[in-house]
DNA sequence: CCGACGCGAGCAATCGTTTTCTCGGACGCT
DNA sequence: AGCGTCCGAGAAAACGATTGCTCGCGTCGG
């Protein structure tokens, strides 16, 4: 692959005025910069990134690291980054830590190799990742989660208070015995949408029981294991609030196996807004997340950092909205 | 951050041997390399990623150029990629082209430039790009669709045998006015499953007609407005061939606003097989593409292209299987 | 007419690794 | 005992770009 040197000499120059004349830094004679040019395009002249970061510390890229690149709440997240970042001339990687402590350790490892300019960072929770992080000075974002055991710059969606609002929804709906179906204990917005689900049952003055709440991975299988064990119990709920979209699919999947009617049978509600829901028969109740925006945000607030303008973190909470269908209404 | 020589000098050693240490490479006595780790580790010692690939002239890195995170099928390939790429110590770097054949060439440019070790693309069709990396001699293999005018590796679907053959599924079901919903002309995916559609309307002895074909982006929205033009035409399909899950979305939505019933009313069978498809009623037909299966399968063709093992450029066509449902059945 | 100043271009240092080469010491063989 | 060989570690040369510094030349002002 040609390099600086090749283009310097096929057009009669040095280096460093190739340089500039590619980066249209200081004045250069046009003449030669048109020569330079013309060389550079007869090479195929591409610079080498790598000298290039090394030489200024720094690099054009962000890293987004997330927990399932195929959750579209994920995805969604991943866009509002990438047209932000995209924007403002950074390229984005993306990576898939699965949830795993390990992988994700392992990502922000490279990540930080690479020198990367900043990182977004859906956390597992891992304290490891945070003190790895706390121990280099680039710049992070934590999205949809906090991040453990360090200040940080964050974007979080007010899980807590929608779950709430949907279980006083269910209950307003009339539903009694509402059961909840969660992602793995010590994952944040699992946990959040529990407390949640525990403010709106209290609020609306419902007995809470340990036999109504279940936690699988926020996957369908588990979720629709979880659904069937508890419906087939006895006092089984009428109403339930799942996790998220993919749980939801192994939720409708068990009542279907079940004979039992969304809505009719059991009401639901689940969180992420998918594009299907209203495909069904009845439609489904869904809490609505700004995933775009969360991205979007998350982005700007990590390219304000990395330019320095900013010195104090702040934790900015978004807000999700019920979106009531037939679902949850009998 | 801590350079090499920075634990060089703690570990009172020369830099030539933290790194021969640190990599495990020739023989290190090795109370020399327990000092060595113990310093690394006390500085919290991370190589510098750009620094080491301009000397090494590799970089351990791919990049998967797609046209939608948000399409489920690509997802579902960038896992299959992933996999397999990690499993070989590689990261990988996914892009959006959003379709667009000046995103694209932004992208591999970009890719050109950091001197990945090579490239997944899922081509747009433009031969700009295939030109620029026609000269520079990255390894590349095209996913999903063949990259114009240069030979490479390709991992692709016969989605026009599998077109024929859902086309058929719905002649043998009564269907007479089969119509075909497919993604924009010069997308090679989309025009093989017009064609196959085609094949099998010739094959069925059905007479084709240019109103029972409309085309858009491969996306809800445009998707619904076809679906909703050519229900309402003058002599309309009574069933039809649907580009992806996306637009199965849109196309759905479209009869539901009609009062009209998958199945019954109009057959329906749809590339992509989304988890929520058996949610329907009726559940929906679909042609399921073995996505993760080309991506795992394309990651691992790269990297023997990488390691130099193989010389002639291939092309594996998977089959994709029809899995009928009811919504394509009266 | 001469000196100062400015502008444009080249020289060379630099970024942090890896790797080749070299060198010194220890060991073994004759 | 002397010489050759081998092994381990350091010195130094890459890798390819950017950039501070220097230098030469032209112009303008005194």
């Amino acid at each position: 692959m040609a390099t600086i040197s090749d283009v310097a000499s096929r057009a009669g120059v040095s280096t460093a005025t190739v340089s500039r004349a590619l980066n249209g830094k200081a004045t250069v004679d046009p003449e030669l910069a048109a020569r330079v040019l013309a060389a550079a395009e007869e090479l195929g002249y591409r610079p080498n990134g790598p000298a290039r970061n090394l030489r200024k510390q720094e690099t054009a890229v962000l890293a987004l690291i997330i927990s399932d690149v195929e959750n579209p709440f994920f995805t969604a997240i991943a866009r509002g980054v990438e047209d932000v970042a995209h924007e403002a001339g950074y390229s984005l990687v993306l990576c898939n830590s699965d949830d795993a402590p390990a992988k994700e350790r392992e990502y922000v490892d490279v990540a930080l190799q690479e020198r990367v300019a900043g990182v977004l960072l859906s956390p597992t929770g891992s304290p490891d990742t945070a003190e790895l992080l706390a121990r280099h000075s680039t710049p992070v974002v934590a999205v949809d989660r906090p991040l453990p055991g360090r200040a940080s710059d964050t974007v979080l969606v007010d899980n807590r208070l929608a779950a709430k609002h949907a279980t006083l929804h269910l209950a307003g709906q009339g539903y009694g015995r509402i059961g909840c179906l969660t992602g793995p204990s010590g994952v944040p917005t699992a946990d959040d949408r529990l407390a949640g689900y525990r403010d709106g049952m209290r609020a609306a003055k419902l007995p809470g029981s340990a036999s109504l709440v279940r936690r699988s991975r926020f996957k369908a299988d588990g979720a629709q294991r979880a659904a069937h064990s508890m419906l087939t119990q006895d006092d089984p709920p009428d109403a339930l609030l799942v996790g998220n979209s993919a749980m939801a699919v192994g939720v409708l999947e068990a009542l279907a196996a079940l004979h039992l009617k969304p809505g009719r049978d059991v009401g639901v509600v689940a969180f992420d807004d998918a594009p299907w829901t209203t495909l069904l028969d009845p439609p489904l109740s869904v809490v609505a997340q700004p995933a775009y925006d969360i991205g979007a945000l998350a982005a700007r607030l990590l390219l304000d950092r990395i330019a320095g303008d900013r010195a104090e973190t702040s934790t900015t909470t978004l807000s999700a909205h019920l979106v009531a269908r037939g679902s949850s209404t009998r």
